[in-house]
Order: C-alpha cells, then sequence, then structure tokens
DNA sequence: TGAAATTAAATTGCACGCAATTTAATTGGG
DNA sequence: CCCAATTAAATTGCGTGCAATTTAATTTCA
C-alpha cells in the first residue's frame, strides 16, 4: 500500500487558522503571569482596557451591549465575565432607569486605579518579549484588514 | 473634573493581541458552519489535520504528546477532545505494548474517509471570504515568526 | 536492586466562547 | 390602547484551554 499523497494546503503548518489560533494563545500565555498580579484574566483585562476607555469620555457610560459589540462578544461570556469583575471590586453593574433592559457598567475607585498598574506591566511584556515595536504595529495593520473583512462577510 | 488622559498604548485598537484574539475567534466563527457539516469543533478539525499528516506517512502513529506539540496543547485539553473523536468513530486510542504509558492515536476509516470532504469545504471557506491568497501566505509567516518568538522566550 | 525521580495521561476545577433559549422591558402597528 | 415584534440580559449547556494534582508506568542511579 502506497501512502496517501497530502495536499499541502491542509499540512497544518500551511495554515493561517492555525497560525492566528497559536499566535493568539501564545501572547495570551506571555500575559497570564502578568496579569495574575491584578487579580485579572485576559478577558477581563480586555474589559477593563474599553471601561478605561470610556471612563476617560464622561459621562456616557457603556452598556454590556455597547461591551459586546467593542469586544465582540456577547452577554452568554461578558455576564460571568462582569459579574467576576464586581466580585473583584473592580466594576459596578447597574440597570438603567430609563429603560430596564440595559445594565449600565461603571467603575470602582479600585478600578480606576488598578489602570496605572497596568503600563509597567505592559512595558515589561514588550521588553521580555524582544518584539519590534514597528513590526508589531505592522502586524496590527494587517490583522485589521484581516478582521474587517472577515466582519463584513454576508455570513 | 477634567477627563483623565488615555495612553494610547493602552487603547483597545492599538493592541495587537487583541487583534490576534479577535482574528483568530473571527477565522473560527467562519469555519464553525462548514464544520458542523463534518461534525468537527474546530480544535478537533485540527487535529485530524495532525492526524491525517501522520496517516500519510505509515507506520508511526503519533501518541497524545506527540499530537499536543503540534497543536501545543496538553492532556487536559486533549484527552478529552479525542475521547470525543473515539465516540464520533473517527480515531481510536491504544495504550502502547511497550510503555503502558503511551496512548497511541489511528484512524478508523471513517476517519481516513472524513479528509476528502475537507478540501471542497476550504475552497468554499476561502471563495467565500474573499480574501486574497498572497496576503494570507504573508501574514501567515508573520505570524510564524512571531509564534517562533513567543515560543522560545525564557519563561 | 530498589527507592527516588521522571514521564505520559487522566482528572479536577475554573473561566471562557458561543449557540440556543428564556425572561423581562420596550416599541410599533393597527 | 393592545398585542405582536423587537430588544437587552441572563441562563443553560457543551466544548475547549490550562493550571494543578493524581495515577500509573518507566527510568535512573546510589
Amino acid at each position: 500500500m502506497n501512502a496517501p499523497s497530502i495536499e499541502p494546503e491542509l499540512l497544518l503548518d500551511n495554515q493561517l487558522c492555525f497560525k492566528l489560533y497559536a499566535a493568539s494563545r501564545a501572547v495570551i500565555r506571555g500575559y497570564r503571569p502578568l496579569l495574575e498580579s491584578l487579580g485579572l484574566t485576559y478577558p477581563q483585562y480586555l474589559a477593563m482596557l474599553v471601561l478605561w476607555e470610556w471612563h476617560a469620555r464622561p459621562p456616557e457610560q457603556p452598556t454590556v451591549k455597547a461591551l459586546g459589540e467593542r469586544l465582540l462578544l456577547d452577554s452568554g461570556t461578558l455576564t460571568p465575565l462582569l459579574k467576576r469583575l464586581e466580585q473583584l471590586g473592580f466594576v459596578r453593574r447597574r440597570r438603567a432607569a430609563h429603560d430596564e433592559r440595559e445594565v449600565h457598567l461603571a467603575l470602582t475607585e479600585e478600578g480606576i486605579a488598578l489602570r496605572d498598574k497596568v503600563m509597567p506591566l505592559r512595558d515589561e511584556l514588550i521588553c521580555s518579549s524582544g518584539l519590534d515595536l514597528n513590526e508589531m504595529a505592522e502586524l496590527r495593520a494587517r490583522l485589521g484588514e484581516l478582521l474587517g473583512q472577515l466582519m463584513g462577510l454576508p455570513g
């Protein structure tokens, strides 16, 4: 019996999707020990990034829906995640008075203060990774284009 | 009270990590409906890619450990995933006789046959995405470099 | 040789992601 | 005004990822 032929398009190492998947997990793996010192998981950290942005542009605070639109996550993921951030004391959740369906998100003092610890942590991560800032920016732009195309699909 | 300043390095849209995370999920989202027709999840599909490669190079079949080294996943993830592939009838798991610690993986006839359904599915996905093949290859290479650097870290 | 160290899987526990459904509130058309 | 349609969160259920631990087999070396 001769060995079956392999289409190179099906080799794992030729898959853009696998490179994306593996690289994404590798980056998150790099963040983990640093974020642990803040008590955050990586998705919680992303949520905090968005909340810090909103905090810098008062008076509006985001709803769960608005946060989900930024992070591309739904309430099935965000509701338990936000409850954990609330338990940690970083976030407050409150039903909107004018529309009881909406839950508005606000940072606590601890949540606001946490931001000051993040910049040095980020510097440490980039420094220890030895990555080139220009290459990172280039790659980020390419991924932005890819994401834009994927999100604009008919499906 | 004046609005807090925002370091651009902390804006969500400037994060390479978020672009990676979002793009990876977006690609997997694109695969989902197509893989559903095969009865596979995305990580299961990746495992099958590796098993098909091994199948084309007899006689050796991979262990759980070897599969994990290719996919960068540990037994905590792979053991239940492989049990599901076994339940689906695509994979056989067997303890090695010469070393009872090892579990060797082999494809069933159904598992081998499944490969023929994948190429057209992949073509459909790439076609409907409207992505440029050269740009995809370029991005894949860049991500490979990034992954290489991240995996070679001291941590 | 025989106890200690190492190794491979499996197990446990927790936090996502996400599809599908449910609940509750609001909106819109007749 | 009322009821159907829509909307926002929450809930449920399942399959990852991954750290930590456990179990069992093998290797090492005093």
